[in-house]
DNA sequence: GCCGTTTTCGGCCCGACTGTTTTCAGTCG
């Protein structure tokens, strides 16, 4: 992947130009770094398509950085770029990681200590060698070795669905207190990305001081970093750190679009707010002194002749443009999913028996519950046989006859989650797959496989006329496990062809599809399902996580066909099998 | 170094807090 390649190189450029205060640049590097992660094309084929000229069109690339970018594809190298390494050999990516430390500490550690990577920086910082620096003391030093010990431990970010229980927690903690008149998340928290650095809590109220010394104290906090009048900053034992503001309830809205960010969202709307002869800052939308609005993050966008922008999309990507023309999707909402199709019970490798699941789903509101065990290849699961798939149906249809009786509309769904193998064949016979509701696939071996052979083994898998959803199909799992080698594009063109519908699978962990997968599909017409992959029924509460991307990636009500009515959604599976 | 339905030159987001200082630079979000 060419654009990462060169955006992290783009990076490590503005931090070098930093350290030498070089003004303007670094900012200009920063945005052209981004802006190459973020294209879904590849650098490479822009550059094999229309030269310099075609990179110039890619935003916050300009003459230079495009002749920079050529170079890199030529040579393999940037000249400017290993200039800089030589006078600064340092490891910048890792340093830089480390919290606290920015461009003018790395330049000072370098040239004071000759402090070139994580090694070097720990060991002098446990010899006490750094605190004698010019403008360095012991505290400093003692931060420092505190930001390796967390670097090494969590890599730096936490998972959404690990850290969303622990926010609700403090939140509902602070909400106790009566000097607390609004709370809300801001940040990555509340933007919902898959992976959370540190937790930003707001709260507007009477009385700031009271408000900090109550957070300061909660239970389970290891370590306060600071604490002023109106902000204070912990980290608590589960390792990562919240900060707390706390501010005037007339100024809450333009605090929470402020620090909800992201940075390149908010840069993109104060451009806006300065076009307009406005000024916008955490305090409010300003005309001279004047404040034109605050009080609401709605009143904010509409004074900028923006509609209202959900936090989940507040990513620079286009939704200010589109807000703009008014043509932003009304994405899907928390409390518009039916039912779950991805559940495992006792039958396999899951903890509940289907009953138990069943009624869990109904007191979430669900209308349905789609069963969708293991089957038989995944030995290690449990995985059911064609025979035992004929006795699950007993049960089931026992299950629903009891419902019918109680004249509740609640129903339990047959599926199974059935193995693509190799060849993109089906671990479960056809006859077999027929007599279900409905069937998922997924790949569950032999992940390595090179990318024109396992996209053509998904493939085959959703030609075939019984397999209706794709589970998790880009393998991936956060932080461990990278996608498999697929041609993600061509998997979109037959999904929407065979008119297979493809998972956003809610695990925590896995998120599968991710957030720009999704939006990929949504623009490509494909059905998408937000499932959980529940192997216990505590799990099923995971649902969160999947709208959460499903609503980061663009997706409303129309595309999740578990958003749609049960009937329109069974009419769609059987589609597949006339076909 | 990038960018332009006010500009091809002159702008570029900005405030809180810490740790080191004795008035402020660096980092963060």
């Amino acid at each position: 992947m060419s654009n990462q390649e060169i955006a992290k190189i783009f990076y490590e450029i503005a931090v070098y130009l930093e350290m030498e205060e070089t003004p303007f640049k670094p900012f200009a590097y920063e945005k052209a770094a981004l802006s190459l992660e973020t294209l879904t094309e590849n650098v490479e084929d822009v550059y094999k398509r229309g030269g310099i000229k075609a990179l110039k069109e890619i935003p916050g690339v300009g003459e230079s950085i495009a002749e920079k970018i050529a170079e890199y594809l030529e040579t393999g190298k940037i000249k400017e770029y290993q200039d800089l390494k030589k006078k600064t050999p340092v490891d910048i990516e890792k340093l830089n990681a480390v919290e606290g430390i920015g461009p003018k500490m790395i330049k000072d550690l370098y040239q004071g200590l000759k402090i070139k990577n994580l090694q070097d920086l720990e060991k002098a910082a446990k010899a006490g060698q750094i605190r004698n620096l010019p403008n360095f003391g012991e505290k400093t030093e003692q931060n420092i070795l505190q930001g390796i010990e967390f670097l090494k431990r969590t890599k730096g970010r936490f998972l959404l669905g690990d850290i969303l229980p622990v926010v609700d927690g403090i939140i509902a903690s602070l909400k106790s207190l009566k000097e607390v008149e609004k709370i809300s998340p801001a940040g990555s928290v509340r933007r919902m990305k898959e992976t959370i650095g540190d937790v930003d809590i707001l709260v507007a109220g009477s009385n700031p001081k009271k408000i900090v010394d109550y957070f300061v104290s909660l239970q389970g906090i290891v370590k306060i970093w600071s604490r002023g009048l109106t902000k204070a900053s912990i980290r608590l034992a589960e390792g990562f750190d919240v900060d707390l503001r706390v501010l005037p309830e007339n100024q809450f809205g333009s605090a929470l679009q402020y620090f909800t960010g992201s940075k390149e969202h908010n840069i993109a709307l104060r451009k806006i707010a300065i076009d307009k002869g406005f000024k916008l800052n955490e305090y409010g939308l300003f005309r001279g002194k004047k404040i034109i609005a605050g009080k609401t993050e709605e009143s904010i966008y509409e004074s900028l002749g923006l509609f209202y922008v959900e936090p989940e999309l507040r990513e620079n990507t286009g939704e200010i443009e589109t807000a703009l023309k008014d043509k932003l999707p009304e994405i899907i909402g928390y409390q518009n999913i039916k039912g779950d199709l991805h559940v495992h019970s006792d039958w396999n490798g899951g903890v509940n028996n289907i009953e138990e699941l069943a009624e869990a789903a109904q007191e979430m509101g669900y209308e349905y519950i789609g069963i969708s065990d293991h089957t038989k290849f995944l030995v290690i699961e449990r995985g059911l046989d064609e025979k035992q798939l004929l006795q699950q149906r007993k049960e089931i249809d026992k299950i629903n006859s009891k419902f019918q009786i109680l004249n509740s509309k609640f129903r339990v769904l047959h599926g199974c989650e059935a193995n693509i193998m190799a060849d993109g064949s089906i671990d479960i016979k056809a006859e077999a797959l027929a007599k279900l509701d409905y069937v998922i696939a997924g790949v569950h071996s032999q992940l390595k496989m090179k990318k024109k052979e396992m996209t053509e083994r998904i493939i085959k898998a959703m030609k075939n006329p019984n397999v209706d959803i794709i589970s998790h199909p880009t393998g991936r799992i956060i932080q461990h496990r990278d996608e498999y080698e697929i041609d993600f594009d061509e998997i979109l063109k037959v999904a929407k062809e065979t008119k297979t519908i493809l998972e956003i699978n809610s695990s925590p962990s896995r998120l599968d599809l991710k957030d720009v997968n999704i939006r990929k599909a949504v623009a490509a017409g494909v059905k998408l399902v937000i499932n959980t992959d529940s192997h216990h029924l505590d799990q099923l509460r995971f649902m969160e996580l999947g709208i959460s991307q499903a609503r980061r990636g663009w997706a409303a009500k129309k595309d999740i066909v578990n958003a749609w009515p049960l009937e329109k959604l069974l009419k769609f599976f059987k589609k597949k099998i006339i076909k």
